[in-house]
DNA sequence: AATAATTTGAGGTACGTACCTCATTCTCCG
DNA sequence: CGGAGAATGAGGTACGTACCTCAAATTATT
């Protein structure tokens, strides 16, 4: 039988008011006492049952979480991510409000964050493009003592507790070094293509990219971002023009939405030599491109580790607990073919 | 304020009583009432509070996990992994016994298998081999009511509830593909190195490795494993004359142990055109060797999943519950020295 | 209609921790 | 040494669920 407060009380000989002081680091108890009860602790090997605290201290964790709403398929990926989270959450006194505002749109974003009823919440996740407004609406949310974190993308300039995804650049890197070598030594050209590159993602993506590119493979010259503001007839021009003029296209590289597009115009062009195509976040269309060969490699992050360690790490830092950064770490994944599940 | 079994107790207009020969399907209840509560329960959103359920069933998890003990650097990353998962496990009502086996020793695993106490224990996680004694080991913790995971490596004639781990032809094919990518077309050919091929794992992935290359990569040759039983020696006799021998090695494929050795000595070559290295597993070694370029990918687990995973599985397969498939698989991870974190 | 069997209700205790109050004991300081 | 203030003890309640018993009500069977 695992020991309880009250073996503790025992060993340490004192009552058990004393040791709850204790572990609760409540004040009125002498420094030796401290330690006689500590020493109980460490000799019984006692851990607190998380299931009677968290049942005694009556608490729940209110949280909201802001996602952007399109018909983009990432955004329906994390949607779907999220959904899949909610029940084990109820179950682990976690309540969640889904807060889904349009993309693109920074007015409807701030009203959200600004539309939170900060009495009854403890912690907000947003995945969300960092704009005045939102830093301003951050700083709020922390003055209200609510715990905030950055969801995919970072806010690195606000007030936010934490970001939980990973580092663009290294992503960028990744699909640098990855490109890099599947291309051989002739010199060639790497079309890139985004949907904005008002998005920090993608620009720190596109840093990361071509700073790999410049320091280990010179011979391959990267061609400025097309941007194509996910109209797919963009998307069209643009490339159709690029591999008309250009004939050392050998990699294209997306940074990030606007694959099916891309793939399909791809193939329209019956080009002989396929270009390589790296792409960024697995979703349905990314994982069946994988499956045909049109896409090579996809560099993405697992959402569901990140949904859940976003929830864990709001739930600490609304107790004020630390967290165990090794078990939040969010990984860089390439998926190619052989290693697609 | 979430409901109570009381609230739907009142909704159902039904006696606590019953609402809880309803949820723990206890028999004694008309099918009108339990309709009646059910629909309460829906009604009112109700979610039953595991941390006040477990606490009322005093449930305490009492796990065994067998891990094998070696000077072998992923055994010692194994170890540590656990060894990290201890605390948490402790704090979720989870009792672990950690029983480090001999690596290589069939007679010591098989007796800690058997000299578990089938009283005491809901499950066994275990990393290990298999063999006609551990098979029968496993049939009879079962026959005991005992839930059993594989960790890592699969048992798969045995009666083990769930493998936690990747396809290990999966990471061969990953492996086979990278390396493919990574050789331009001409002709090459690429070495094989492992540890044992006695090992499920290694031929595993050889086979993945080699269907992979015969299919999309039929100009590069694949040459036979050569098995160096952990000895250094050996491994520097093998590869130097492998690479006397022949002089277009382009490819470096390491199954599993062995890699610093396999650095070490590939460096010492000299070889103009360094032959690209792709290994298993992130241990400090292959970490290292990716930092430094001497290894170029790395196909490998991430450990702390498997833990947890494990450590989740075995708890909700002791209480014949059910578990979300999707939250436990293991992805095969590639790492390159972009996306090393 | 009487009896048996089944279903339901009422009320209790327990789990381990948190948090509260109030009385008592100790310690320190003047 | 006496008194103030701090430290400690004793005892209580609460959280939401599980599980128990026994009585009462309802239904089924004869």
């Amino acid at each position: 039988m695992r020991p309880t407060t009250s073996d503790i009380a025992h060993e340490a000989g004192v009552s058990l008011a004393t040791v709850d002081r204790v572990l609760n680091d409540r004040p009125g108890v002498r420094a030796v006492t401290v330690e006689k009860v500590r020493a109980a602790i460490i000799r019984l090997g006692y851990v607190r049952d998380l299931s009677a605290a968290n049942l005694a201290r009556q608490r729940t964790y209110r949280l909201a979480i802001v996602i952007p709403e399109s018909n983009n398929e990432f955004h329906q990926v994390v949607r779907q991510t999220l959904d899949d989270c909610l029940p084990t959450a109820l179950s682990e006194r976690t309540d969640i409000e889904l807060l889904p505002v349009p993309a693109h749109d920074p007015h409807a974003l701030v009203n959200t964050l600004n539309g939170l009823d900060r009495a009854n919440i403890d912690g907000v996740g947003l995945m969300a493009p960092e704009t005045p407004l939102v830093r301003d609406a951050i700083r709020d949310l922390k003055h209200a003592g609510i715990a905030v974190a950055a969801l995919v993308s970072d806010l690195p300039n606000t007030e936010r507790d934490f970001f939980v995804g990973i580092n663009n650049v290294a992503a960028g890197r990744t699909a640098g070094e990855l490109l890099g070598r599947f291309l051989n030594s002739d010199p060639s050209r790497v079309l890139v293509l985004a949907s904005s590159m008002q998005s920090y993602d993608s620009a720190e993506r596109r840093l990361g990219f071509d700073s790999v590119i410049a320091q280990e493979f010179p011979h391959i010259t990267v061609m400025p971002t097309m941007e194509s503001h996910d109209e797919p007839e963009n998307i069209e021009a643009m490339v159709k023009r690029a591999f008309t003029r250009y004939t050392d296209i050998r990699g294209v590289y997306s940074l990030s939405t606007g694959n099916r597009a891309l793939s399909r115009c791809i193939s329209n062009l019956h080009i002989d030599d396929k270009p390589y195509m790296i792409a960024h976040e697995l979703t349905p269309h990314t994982r069946s491109a994988l499956q045909d060969g049109s896409i090579d490699a996809v560099i993405t992050q697992d959402l569901g580790h990140i949904m859940r360690s976003a929830l864990r790490i709001l739930r600490a830092k609304s107790d004020a607990m630390d967290i165990v950064p090794s078990q939040e770490r969010i990984r860089i994944e390439i998926i190619m073919r052989a290693n697609l599940i």
